[in-house]
DNA sequence: CTACGATGGTCAACGTTGTTGTCCATATAG
DNA sequence: CTATATGGACAACAACGTTGACCATCGTAG
């Protein structure tokens, strides 16, 4: 017997899930003060933390030309959330920070998604939703964030 | 006790999981003599046989631009994926329909899907993947077509 | 110390894929 | 018959990625 359902929607599913999820960040962080912000933005902040610190540096964790990283630093500059300064010891690097809205920007989103969680605890209830964490675990390389995220959607 | 994981893991895990799955279907589809399907194809000829048999139809269904949607038609085309007929009761109207290599790709499409539901299922146990689905259905809405894919990610 | 290769960064040109605006042909309603 | 709505195409533009070229600076090998 073959009642199972059909491949296709897992994928779907996965995909509007997400989707779910960052559209409702998205629509929250606009109410608190960062109606600017992207999906891709706080993956790129996110990135700057964990040692990407020079455009080159980000356009490697993130998988993308350093140019195209320098053009997303660019613009989280223009909207506030990083600034550049040199580098005393090597004058060739522009060293990418975080300003105090940028961590805002993070400690905002990582609360909002504590309570999307909690939502979807209240929903499925806490053992489900463990157990659905530690399955997508199972499917998916350990490390998080190597996205390459960046329009591989798409493309003719 | 707040021993939960941290929110922000779920959205990335759901995206791993999804990225997973699309990027396993295209290479096999390549293997398969598809080497040109992009993950927005598949979508797209499905939208075409759910009543989007125009353009402008097309572009409704997807939650893109009339000319947007002709371009995509257009690419698909090209590929020989889809062929444009004129309608004779409305000779405005420029009808596309899936080719036999289209229905081919949607047909090779779902058995790679199906195959690769399976693997999970030898993964986690079919009851851990049936959990799985039944706990996505119930956080995302149920009309699953309705994704609005185009690039919207990304965007400064 | 100098010269050379490697590295960080920017500028420019281009490709893809979306957008809006405009226009034409055809269908349909009054 | 005429006015409005609709399908479709063309053009210009914007966003975001790419590659190629170039410059400044660093580090090291002679």
């Amino acid at each position: 017997m073959s009642s199972d359902p059909p491949g296709f929607e897992l994928p779907l599913r996965l995909f509007l899930a997400f989707r779910v999820l960052i559209d409702e960040l998205h629509a929250e962080l606009a109410r608190q003060g960062h109606p600017d912000a992207r999906p891709m933005h706080g993956f790129v902040l996110q990135a700057i933390m964990r040692g990407g610190d020079t455009a080159v540096e980000l356009g490697r964790t993130l998988g993308v030309s350093k140019q195209a990283a320098g053009k997303t630093v660019e613009t989280l500059e223009r909207l506030g959330y990083v600034e550049r300064a040199v580098d005393p010891r090597d004058t060739r690097r522009r060293v990418v920070r975080l300003t105090a809205r940028g961590f805002d920007m993070l400690e905002r989103s990582a609360r909002i998604f504590d309570d999307l969680r909690g939502r979807w605890a209240a929903e499925l209830g806490e053992e489900r939703l463990r157990a659905l964490e530690a399955d997508l675990r199972r499917v998916t390389p350990p490390d998080v964030f190597r996205l390459d995220v960046p329009g591989w959607f798409g493309g003719q």
